[in-house]
DNA sequence: CATGAAATGAGAGTAGCTCTCAAAATATTG
DNA sequence: CAATATTTTGAGAGCTACTCTCATTTCATG
């Protein structure tokens, strides 16, 4: 099974599920075909040298199809299919856990699924963000997305409004730590311990920085 | 004076500087005529209607100048000239306080500045920023780049390693909640009280959510 | 005023992205 | 299976942000 393919979703995939039609099935394939041409030629000679004609040309495509699967070119790389499947797993803990103790624990779960699934895309895709500013910009959107999705879960959560200013700076500012993390882990060249850093962040967020040690 | 001079900057007007030879002056007239003429613009046809070419037109100058005074588009709604000044601001606080209120302070100073100068230029800022991606996404950039400026500041007031990743959640978690703030903001229309959102964003953001109120 | 340096304008070129329309592939119905 | 309807694709034209180069103009300086 081609790499590419396992990436596309860390809980189940998509491309292995039942009879869906051959258009269905054949779109799917496109799209992965896309993208692993697109993740080839980046790692070739890097992003931006890197045309949508030469992907269309590698996915033996027409660049209008390209256009056609992916809004854009960041979205090639680019793609979320996690934040609605962590938020179920979030809408499933206990009601009377601890707020940050669900957020620990779906960490948890998301990251060891990332990993699992194809360690080098992950990275590739954070190296791109610290090395590229549009996909960073893209990054960033999509970081924000998630902090709106976050939104009815804290407040249903929390007994507030979800769209009340204090449950909307608490996710964003819960996403953008997060994706601090993320950052700061491609910056360091992958070498921590991603898991430890997500700790260590939510401690901060949780308790506020910790006291000096001189 | 044309208002469009007064929003350069918050603390002081650059472009009533002492004698600066000819050519500065003209460069800085030159900035801020292309910028008046593209807010003048966009108010007339919105941002995407505006093109380059028509920017150039109204500022009397050729699109190759326009591109060399800014490097994008949205740069030129987009300008920040406050980080440094804020930055300056925070160090000039007493070493001992409280490390939330020095930000407290500062963007009490900060929203003052802001609204005293040009308040429709800042609400137009906001506006573009939810409604056009592109703006947005360099809202952001921005956004972490303040983050990173407050990392020193930060650190040196903890007594934390300034690249330490404690030290960088908690900035940009911090600006990625104010960031939240602008947004909530401009989606309320401006309606609401900014200054005391930011007093509840830092609330949220020092001691978490508020407890239930049913 | 003359010489050197910097700013500008003109123009060509690239690439991302949109739109349209006809051809090809697939689904559906008699 | 044949015929028709629907979807997907490819080809190509077109727009705009943005880059680069080079000649011309504008300002600074001795």
């Amino acid at each position: 099974m081609n790499p590419m393919t396992a990436a596309r979703s860390p809980f189940t995939s998509p491309s292995d599920s039942p009879r869906l039609g051959l258009r269905e099935r054949k779109k799917i394939k496109t799209r992965e075909t896309i993208r692993a041409a697109t993740y080839a030629l980046i790692r070739e000679q890097g992003y931006d040298a890197t045309t949508i004609e030469q992907i269309a040309e590698r996915a033996e495509v027409s660049p209008s199809t390209v256009f056609r699967y992916f809004p854009t070119k960041e979205d090639i790389v680019l793609t979320d299919e996690y934040d609605p499947l962590m938020l179920e797993e979030l809408r499933n803990r206990p009601a009377d856990e601890p707020w940050m103790e669900s957020v620990r624990h779906i960490l948890r779960l998301a990251t060891d699924a990332l990993m699992a699934e194809d360690p080098e895309v992950i990275r590739m895709r954070a190296h791109l963000g610290i090395t590229v500013p549009a996909v960073r910009a893209r990054m960033y959107e999509s970081m924000s997305q998630t902090g709106r999705m976050l939104r009815a879960a804290i407040g249903e959560r929390a007994g507030l409004d979800p769209d009340g200013l204090e449950v909307r700076v608490c996710a964003m500012s819960l996403v953008g730590g997060l994706m601090e993390v993320n950052m700061a882990w491609a910056e360091n060249d992958f070498k921590d311990d991603l898991p430890a850093m997500l700790e260590r962040a939510l401690d901060v967020m949780e308790h506020g920085l910790p006291t000096e040690k001189p």
